[in-house]
RNA sequence: GGGCUAUUAACUCAGUUGGUUUAGAGUGUCACCUUGACAGGGUGGAAGUCACUGGUUCGAAUCCAGUAUAGCCCA
């Protein structure tokens, strides 16, 4: 049976992915094994795989998958979160083109149109992730708005507002006229961008022609003009305090209020106060005590405040009234002016400030535990640099607004039964508030007398409940599943939702669980294309993660996005990295079929195999300690290079070129069986990152009782340092008569002499290890200098490759003289070091010996070039 | 405006508590070789004032300060 000359993932993909889930190697329930837990962070239920996707969960599954072949009991939980604002932006969308609007429908007839869009493109992510190799356990698979999910959203809810952590509060919020809810302040994008700065003269009450002149960016808003303000040490306007002033366009007068705030140098140092439209006029207005007056719809078209531009989008107003205000002899004269502005992270609108009652939770207590425990290490972020920026965000921390005035999600379980502000209950069920209202009120309510809040919550109030909502640890307390895989181990997000999602889950666990909800944060980068713009769908420079798959394979992808994603640092994507990935697996493929080809004899193993298999042994026990380390670290990337190197260079490079037998010759039963041996270790730290390829040639290259996938890691054993140093001497000696070839043009296929002067010892047992590499008719000593020659030094020995007939001996003299050139500069800086006597005197000594050595290594190395060149001619 | 982080070869990154080499790797690039495991492989080479300026030290890519540039977070 002849083995295909590259490996074709596609078979094998599908072949051991239908049989690791047939095994049920992923599922998991809890056992006597220690547990390794990892939650994934829940796409959006309607979302499809893009590359940010392949690294997070790329690298989940790398870690998941060695601790399940380190004998955990590995249990990786998949999920889908509902997205609120996300998904019903997107029901919205695809219900208006098909001619309908959402304003149109009743709440229950919107809810079974998303639902019926959640069940058609829900989990499409989650089939995706299988193609990428993803061994979640399907069986646990959650979804946020799952009944047993939404009991815990609410019995958190309930219980946070017993406890007084949830309140309802007229507040500023960030209002997204599109999709007309309020969203939280990590979800607006500032922008800055190019406006205008227009000057506006407001007139001065009971007076002729007094004026005073305001600089604005919004103009549209002085209908909701409720006080100028000026500081109150600008001696410019001292002769305005307790004056009032007319609003242009309008009939209305206001105050002139001194406050600090107002920065004299900007504008002209005199400030419209506009309470309901500004954070800053908010502030100013209450403690000024000023009227609010709200001149928008929620849409962002004018109301009755507008007047005459009542029902006109905000930016037309502004168009038109900077029309009118100049036509009227109000505009004094508009400036180019850069600012920033608020852009909604899901509908791209302009963010306006609007006052409305609204839920927060009081995130002062809840932040406490959560800032400690990250700060003493208990959690650990990787990288570290990530704690400074989660305690800026923690102590500084503001209430969380958690309604959302959308129907998607979950909805807020307060039931009103009367107008007043205080008219409400919340509670689980509408049983359970009828009874507490029935409570509340002396009297009995009935289910028709109560109506439910409008609103759902932050989608993150149910995400962040996420590590122990999977396991029930809400609804059904201390129940084995929560006490076995609580607190997680590993957890593996991007730094963008370090405060939506990270800190919050942080705090539920010290809230509910008194427990961290995760040991590690491994916080990836973004990524990026050539450019370095963000991959994403608007700008359409992201390539789809699945073709990438078909052409590449799953492995191939893998290893692509892994080579240069250290944590925390932008992957700046290119698809040549998945070329890399392909070619990296049909080497190891080829490694295979280069061992399978090969006719078994029972004939004497050659000293050399032998020597390779001891050397290789101990590299690959060298290599695996450095990878078990790390792991430890979580710099994956460099465990992927790592490995890399082990099999292209050592295993294939070296290890097998020294055991390969000759053109169809035979290869001897013992050197086989060793290097099979050795070749299955290799899959074995390959396997969390190439999971597919590795597996098919553990089958197919030896009868195998077990999979791959479930086989155990390699035990660390130790290894001969001594020989390690030896095998390098002897590769140096075999690279530089590859040189010598090389300059001298002479083929790999004329065998040369070598002869060495000294005690050659350093690399004895690889004599005929390099007698083979190199090519070598002669290996021996010998006590004259030996002219007409090519000469290297290794170790300190002098070794002649004497000249055949094509003799270079220029070429020779001006290698020589190049080496004599570095190695006098070197031992300059090095006696420079020692002539220092300071630095003989301070230096630990060590480091002295240390120098004295390579002091005498390099006079040394220099008396033998020079007696070189000497004898050339 | 405030804070954080970074700046090492053409690109992407290592460089552990300052001291195994006048700084390493992968990719790319250049030269040569290759009917023979390898949509390629092998061998070898070139390529860096470690952003800049000072300081601490016997010794700095590494520690400190400042400058420049970039990115992120917050307002």
């Amino acid at each position: 049976m002849s083995i295909t000359k590259t490996y074709d993932p596609k078979i094998a993909e599908e072949k051991w992915y239908a049989h690791w889930l047939e095994k049920g190697y992923f599922n998991s329930v809890p056992d006597d094994r220690e547990p390794f837990t990892v939650v994934i962070p829940p796409p959006n239920v309607t979302g499809v795989l893009h590359m940010g996707h392949m690294l997070n969960n790329t690298i989940q599954d790398v870690l998941i998958r060695r601790a399940r072949m380190q004998g955990k009991n590995a249990c990786w939980v998949p999920g889908t979160d509902h997205a609120s604002i996300a998904t019903e932006a997107k029901v919205v969308q695809k219900l208006k083109s098909e001619g309908l609007n959402k304003t149109d429908l009743t709440r229950d007839e919107f809810l079974s149109h998303a639902f019926e869009w959640k069940d058609k493109h829900g989990g499409i992510i989650l089939e995706q992730l299988k193609k990428l190799g993803a061994s979640c356990d399907w069986d646990r698979t959650q979804f946020t708005m799952d009944e047993d999910y939404s009991e815990s959203v609410f019995d958190v809810f309930v219980d946070l507002f017993n406890k007084g952590k949830i309140y309802r509060g007229v507040r500023m919020v960030n209002w997204d006229p599109d999709a007309l809810t309020a969203v939280s302040d990590e979800e607006v994008l500032h922008k800055e961008v190019n406006s205008k700065l227009f000057y506006v003269r407001y007139k001065v009450e009971d007076t002729q022609d007094e004026w005073i002149t305001v600089a604005t960016t919004r103009p549209e808003t002085i209908f909701g003009d409720t006080a100028i303000c000026v500081n109150p040490k600008d001696d410019r306007y001292k002769n305005l305090h307790g004056k009032r002033i007319h609003v242009p366009l309008t009939d209305r007068t206001i105050p002139v209020v001194t406050d600090e705030y107002v920065d004299v140098e900007f504008g002209t140092g005199c400030l419209k106060i506009t309470p309901a439209h500004d954070i800053n006029d908010y502030e100013i207005g209450v403690k000024h005590n000023l009227d609010n007056i709200n001149v928008f719809n929620d849409n962002g078209t004018l109301n009755a405040y507008g007047l005459h531009y009542e029902g006109v989008d905000r930016f037309e107003v502004r168009k038109g009234i900077e029309k009118e205000l100049n036509e009227k002899g109000y505009l004094i004269k508009v400036e180019d002016h850069q600012n920033k502005v608020g852009y909604s992270e899901r509908t791209n609108a302009v963010i306006e400030p609007k006052l409305s009652l609204q839920w927060f939770v009081n995130m002062k207590e809840l932040a406490e535990p959560a800032l400690e425990n990250v700060m003493n290490g208990k959690i650990q972020f990787h990288p570290s640099k990530f704690k400074n920026t989660y305690r800026h965000w923690m102590e500084n921390i503001k209430d969380w607004c958690i309604s959302r005035q959308l129907w998607w999600g979950h909805r807020i379980p307060a039931f009103y039964y009367g107008k007043g502000t205080n008219d409400f209950v919340v509670a689980k069920s509408i049983d359970e508030a009828v009874k507490f209202a029935s409570e509340k009120l002396g009297k009995s309510v009935q289910t028709e007398d109560l109506r439910q809040d409008e609103d759902v919550l932050d989608t993150w109030f149910s995400s962040w409940l996420w590590p122990i909502s999977v396991f029930d640890g809400l609804t059904k307390p201390n129940n084995n599943e929560i006490k076995y895989y609580y607190p997680t181990n590993d957890l593996v997000t991007a730094p963008e939702i370090m405060f939506f999602w990270v800190a919050r889950m942080i705090m539920a666990g010290y809230e509910y669980l008194d427990e961290l909800p995760f040991k590690n944060v491994y916080f990836t980068g973004i990524v990026r294309d050539k450019l370095g713009r963000k991959m994403s769908k608007s700008l359409g420079n992201s390539p789809d993660p699945i073709d990438l798959i078909h052409k590449f394979g799953a492995d191939g992808v893998r290893v692509g996005v892994l080579i240069s994603s250290p944590a925390g640092n932008d992957l700046p994507f290119d698809t040549s990295q998945c070329e890399q990935g392909r070619n990296f697996s049909n080497k190891i493929w080829n490694a295979f079929r280069l061992i399978s080809s090969w006719e078994v004899k029972d004939i004497e193993q050659p000293s050399s195999s032998a020597i390779a298999i001891e050397w290789f042994t101990n590299k690959f026990q060298k290599t695996l300690a450095e990878l078990n380390e790390l792991y430890d670290n979580y710099k994956i990337s460099e465990a992927l290079m790592v490995s890399y190197k082990l099999v292209w260079d050592d295993f294939c490079s070296w290890y097998l070129e020294i055991i390969k037998p000759g053109y169809q010759h035979p290869i001897d039963r013992k050197t086989l069986e060793q290097s099979i041996t050795i070749f299955n270790d290799i899959l074995k730290v390959l396997h969390p990152f190439m999971p597919f390829v590795t597996e098919e040639i553990w089958h197919q290259l030896s009868d195998q009782n077990e999979d791959l996938v479930v086989s155990c890691w390699p035990q660390v054993s130790g290894f001969d340092a001594h020989l390690l140093t030896s095998f390098s001497g002897a590769a140096d000696i075999v690279s530089s008569i590859r040189n010598i070839r090389k300059q001298q043009n002479i083929g790999g296929k004329v065998k040369l002499e070598l002869y060495y002067s000294g005690k050659y010892s350093g690399s004895r047992e690889f004599t005929s290890m390099i007698r083979k590499m190199a090519n070598l008719s002669v290996f021996e000593a010998t006590v004259e200098k030996i002219g007409n020659s090519n000469g290297f030094i290794v170790d300190g020995i002098q070794f002649y490759v004497p000249f055949g007939d094509a003799v270079d001996v220029k070429a020779e003299r001006t290698k020589l003289e190049q080496e004599l050139d570095y190695s006098k500069g070197f031992l300059v800086s090095v006696q420079k070091k020692l002539g220092n006597e300071r630095f003989v005197n301070s230096a630990p000594a060590t480091v002295v010996e240390n120098e004295k050595k390579k002091q005498a290594d390099t006079l040394l190395k220099i008396s033998l070039i020079e007696e070189k060149l000497s004898n050339l001619n």
